[in-house]
DNA sequence: CGTCTATTTGAATGTACTCAAAAGCGGTGG
DNA sequence: CCACCGCTTTTGAGTACATTCAAATAGACG
């Protein structure tokens, strides 16, 4: 197994010695999962945080109409979880389902308290982990309400242009907002003017 | 000066000894600020922490059309700040005010990091923190997918009874994500039916 | 291929916004 | 203490952005 991945990400915010290294991945565990299994199911507490080695997964929760809502995608590089339901140890509402095929790693609750112990230097990790997708997450609030729906596409294809031709539209529209059917809209109007 | 509301903030995450305790509120800086007074403004590199002892703040943003979204409210025992400015140290967008005449602590990001260094219990408690500001965050950006105004505005008076009838409209409007003439009709058609 | 799902297109509808004007409310100064 | 000013809230009419429903088309997968 290749844990060098997982290993420059984490490089980014501290740095670990080599034991530290080797303690850390003897706590991960390496799955794969074909595109449409899900990894998580909206009731279930969530016991784990999930690191993504290659494909993409989504993060998705179902409101009382049926609608699917996407809180977040994760390509290669980043972490996901229902970070509620690790929080509180209660079921959440959150599905993780795998877009791709999909290699990932899992770190599970009681690892990461364990690491927490034992290298505190990954309390600043996940704080900081944490912090920047707070920042993603109150400029995406902020953008839901100051932006038109043909905006907050536009932004998208701006922040994540390698995520545009790899998702279903249906899904960038549960993520933006919008209908699949009005993005569709969206789109065509926007290919006319430019 | 008065500690103890900061201290027993402090306690629902974290155990100080009575010297930590000491060491922390020797970084604090008080102050107070009358309604509509600016600590913070737009454009500006935020350099704090606020901690609020009694009164009530707000953060906002003014999108290009003029129209204010509010991101926050503060009343007593909640954190503040600019957090994409803090960690970025960049100038942000965010304007921190004064609702209600306000006391409040600061925290200074220098002070903040000799803490983590010194006190390493600090980075789990702002750990702890954000964590938990992150899931309120979630769920609202998810509230503003799956709701209608009128289901937004229902749970905000179930979510924060005591801010109800504390706030302008006006502001409630603008967390909310709807103009102040909506939020007016809303509640008038609300008053009616049941 | 055939089936199932995703995308496109169109017409009718609804939710929330804009603009405008009136009414209410609070603070300030004479 | 009251009158006035400025700001917030209410109300109404017309509008716009986005949804719903329906049906046709295109793509993907076994």
């Amino acid at each position: 197994m290749d844990f060098a991945p997982i290993l420059k990400n984490i490089s980014k915010h501290i740095t670990l010695t080599p034991d530290e290294a080797q303690r850390f991945v003897s706590m991960l565990e390496y799955k794969q999962v074909k595109a449409r299994k899900l990894l998580l199911q909206e009731g279930e507490v969530c016991k784990s945080s999930y690191f993504v080695i290659s494909g993409c997964l989504r993060g998705y929760t179902v409101d009382k109409n049926g609608i699917e809502h996407v809180l977040n995608f994760a390509p290669a590089d980043w972490w996901i979880g229902d970070i509620y339901s690790i929080i509180t140890q209660k079921p959440g509402m959150l599905n993780i389902e795998a877009i791709e095929d999909t290699e990932y790693l899992i770190l599970s609750m009681a690892n990461q308290e364990k690491l927490y112990l034992e290298i505190p230097k990954f309390e600043r990790f996940f704080r900081i982990i944490i912090q920047n997708y707070l920042v993603a997450n109150q400029q995406r609030l902020i953008d839901s309400m100051s932006l038109s729906a043909s905006e907050r596409y536009l932004n998208f294809c701006k922040v994540y242009p390698s995520l545009i031709n790899r998702l279903p539209q249906k899904q960038i529209a549960a993520y933006l907002g919008v209908t699949p059917e009005f993005l569709s809209k969206l789109k065509s109007k926007l290919n006319k003017k430019p």
